[in-house]
DNA sequence: CTACGAAGTAGAGCCGACTCTAGGTCAAGA
DNA sequence: TCTTGACCTAGAGTCGGCTCTACTTCGTAG
């Protein structure tokens, strides 16, 4: 419908899970690399590019980093050579942040793992009885 | 000040890293494994058990357990013997969402590390040639 | 006595990240 | 011609998890 290289926002919302809404707000928030171009009637058209950007921001968002963090990386790229001392800066802070949050989820997932355990130990036990009777 | 197994609020704050509000909040919403007893003045007056209790919850928000899950679990503890499955079942659930959401960090991590790497590498590299200038 | 600090209650407020609503444009198909 | 469906904007609403406010009550130290 839009040649081979124009997406609607239906499509990209298809290809990267998020719902039109939230393109429009993450393009409102300004965490788009490049400004959407607009088709006929004002309608937003995506490239592929789009697409490619708006998957790193979901990585970044699912890892935790916050919409403000991100528009200041997008801004940073938005600017062009120059600042990559800054966008390293940026990636490598929440790098650390996303390893500690590994950690914790380790701690976790330990205790979890060991109360599962002692219930399923439980529960056989009991079970076990059961079929002893 | 309150003998050796009666710890105040505020002292339950310390250990556990809650605020004292948190704490209110998380007794209104019936996440204390067992009442917390009332001394001289109405004053909470929680024992070790109930910091133990609150640090498993701790662990349990940490990795995403919603507060209303976590109630459903502490209902069943409340409720004493017979209903080790279902606990079993929920903290398994929770397992399952713990995993998967290591999962999808991992994969965020691989990909920031990639990112900084590449950084990592023109940053060098620029910083290279203003060197053999 | 007074002032302070730590506790109590009930309920309002806040923040982030969407999500949804209302009201409108436009193009294509029945 | 009429309807449908995808899109548009601006702005309101939602949700979870606290956090804070207002006001009160104690017990102790100065």
């Amino acid at each position: 419908m839009l040649g081979d290289m124009g997406l609607s926002i239906g499509q990209v919302a298809e290809r990267t899970g998020l719902s039109v809404h939230a393109l429009r707000f993450y393009e409102k928030e300004g965490i788009l690399a490049h400004q959407v171009h607009r088709g006929p009637g004002g309608r937003r058209v995506y490239t592929q590019q789009d697409v490619d950007w708006l998957r790193m921001c979901i990585m970044l968002r699912m890892s935790g980093m916050p919409v403000p963090e991100i528009r200041r990386y997008t801004e940073l790229v938005r600017q062009g050579d120059g600042n990559e001392l800054q966008r390293l800066d940026i990636l490598k802070e929440h790098q650390e942040r996303v390893r500690q949050q590994m950690v914790q989820l380790q701690e976790c997932m330990d205790l979890i793992t060991y109360k599962v355990g002692k219930y399923e130990d439980y529960v056989n036990s009991i079970a076990a009885k059961a079929v002893g009777q």
